[in-house]
DNA sequence: ATAAAACATAGCGGAATAGTTGGGATAAGG
DNA sequence: CCTTATCCCAACTATTCCGCTATGTTTTAT
């Protein structure tokens, strides 16, 4: 019933990004200092974020990472399910589904796993990264502004 | 981010309680071979639901299980706690909290894995093992009365 | 040319999962 | 009484997964 670091180190890392980034890639060096986290972890984190399509490279000297898109347009529940494959509190579900629909087991699928799978999708669909970044902001008391002055 | 097989079994083996126990103990044998679940490793479940108080035991030659409580005062939140822990999408929090509360993991502890958690256990303590029960014979086509009969 | 970065892959120690095995203790029924 | 059904308990094991570390290779700005 948890995350792995994949997912945790991950949306930190991101949420890093959309807060350090304007507009400029930022390497993952000064990403992995500030958030306390294994150079060569973030590494195997980010080949996934970059395959999946949510962040761009660029490589060399300089080089860096960057967000394909802008952050309202980045759900949280998208960087989760890159990161930690697909959010269901229970692995099986075609076994129960294909099988007989008169279990104990399907009435417990279609009431508890089904609905708790909905409403954890629900919400991290309903969070972009701007949301987060907006709010770190806030509680650090930089507008938002401030990096275009 | 899964359940493991102690609360899923579990929680399938207290529904089946729930359902065949007319007032009466219901053998770990014929609960383990209605679900297809390993006897002796739903003795490790039930000994947990039992040293939490959710069943009683009943020794000896015809003994069996009986849930110690009405189904509809025993919440799915409490099966599943008992038998996965504390629901929370991540283990830490003491550290965070204590922590500076400007960091970048501070904020999402707060707007993400807490909101995720106060999520699920509200849902999870919004059903009882009534309500499961209840779901379970109308799909079978059982009235609940026909017991009485 | 050099250094800074992304990119790739292999391996490894520890913990957790999902059981199995083997034996008790207890009580009901004959 | 004695057998049998049942709960009870502890230890053992096989496998998988997690959370890294290590060691490179490739690309590019300076």
């Amino acid at each position: 019933m948890k995350f792995s670091t994949k997912g945790r180190y991950g949306l930190r890392a991101m949420v890093d990004l959309a807060v350090h980034s304007q507009g400029e890639q930022v390497s993952l060096y000064s990403i992995s200092e500030r958030q306390g986290i294994s150079m060569n972890y973030l590494e195997q984190v980010f080949a996934m974020l970059k395959k999946a399509g949510l962040v761009k490279s660029i490589k060399g000297a300089q080089g860096g990472y960057i967000l394909s898109a802008n952050p309202a347009d980045i759900k949280i529940g998208s960087i989760l399910r890159v990161l930690e494959g697909t959010l269901s509190v229970i692995d099986e579900r075609g076994e129960v589904t294909s099988g007989n629909q008169t279990s104990v087991r399907y009435c417990i699928q279609v009431n508890v796993w089904d609905r708790m799978n909905a409403a954890l999708n629900e919400f991290v669909d309903s969070l972009t990264l701007e949301d987060l970044a907006d709010n770190y902001r806030k509680i650090n008391g930089i507008g938002e502004t401030m990096y275009y002055i």
